[in-house]
DNA sequence: AAGTTTGTACAGTTTGAACTTTACGGACTA
DNA sequence: TAGTCCGTAAAGTTCAAACTGTACAAACTT
């Protein structure tokens, strides 16, 4: 049986561990909400609706449906299915570490491949054009693709454990 | 000799080096500024006065003035002084990879420190209060710090390249 | 078919980060 | 000593991200 003061008690660890938690998935460029969101479903024992967040973290339910689409575009989350419940259901994906990294050094390496393009065809571009005196802005150039490479080289890695 | 049409055209791909090459130091928690800062000083030949940078960028010599202490901080800048030029001189460090790699994992693996203690002085709090039916809590608590443990091996090891 | 319920699109509001302007202390100069 | 120049602190402004409330389409119920 549960006392009032122990679920007082417990909802007060939870806050501090929603608090501290999602102050580190923030880091991983997730917004507030998004990161407060996934360490509620991290914490539920069971599946929850969009109004189980939005009374847990007291915010609109647009929020709550905006941020669990982000969620999900991540893979950090995942929609379940319930018989006989007619709302949507949401849960934490398992393996917290491992998803969490694919879905941030991926994110990371498209971007610095992106990036990586764009100066390499800038690079294209300014041989194309030979102008004159550029051979220190060549120079540096060359040393950014490198940056991106070596960038790349190390996340990859990073994803590989 | 450096015709006009050549200035322009150089101008123009340093416009795209800067806007290209700083959304990629953008992901490492700088902001737009500092980003772009940090590539012009990169790009330049000779060290820059906060003068030099408003020009550049056309933004406020205050804007520069932050900027710059920032990356200061983070050591990705370096103050330099030559005989008979009152303004302070700042210049790119050189090593771009490595300093970036240090800045950035260093910060990072503070702030993960930080949370991790955190959770451990309320898992720890939690043993003390001996809650009922909080197993499931603790549990996913511990899981919590081991996700913080494995985040801090994974950036430890990136630091060590 | 009419009435609910659910999720999301959209428009308007709030809030904080980034920027600018102004002000000022300290260092140099004449 | 008075005047100038430089860097930064402080206060006010701007703008984009995040949030809310409203409206609506689709799915379901009776």
């Amino acid at each position: 049986m549960q006392t009032d003061e122990n679920r007082e008690t417990l909802d007060h660890f939870h806050y501090q561990m929603i608090s501290e938690f999602s102050k580190t998935l923030e880091m991983f460029s997730l917004n507030t909400t998004e990161s407060q969101l996934f360490v509620i479903l991290y914490l539920s024992n069971q599946p929850m609706t969009l109004d189980d967040m939005k009374n847990a973290l007291g915010k609109s339910k647009t929020a709550m449906s905006n941020s669990i689409r982000t969620l999900l575009d991540y893979n950090l989350v995942e929609r379940v299915w319930i018989k006989g419940v007619r709302k949507d259901l949401y849960q934490a994906e398992k393996d917290l570490y491992g998803k969490f990294m694919k879905a941030y050094v991926n994110r990371w390496l498209d971007a610095i491949d992106r990036q990586k393009s764009n100066l390499k065809q800038i690079e294209n571009d300014m041989k194309t054009n030979q102008i004159l005196s550029s051979k220190q802005t060549e120079y540096k150039l060359h040393e950014a693709i490198k940056f991106h490479n070596l960038l790349e080289e190390a996340f990859v890695e990073l994803n590989k454990k």
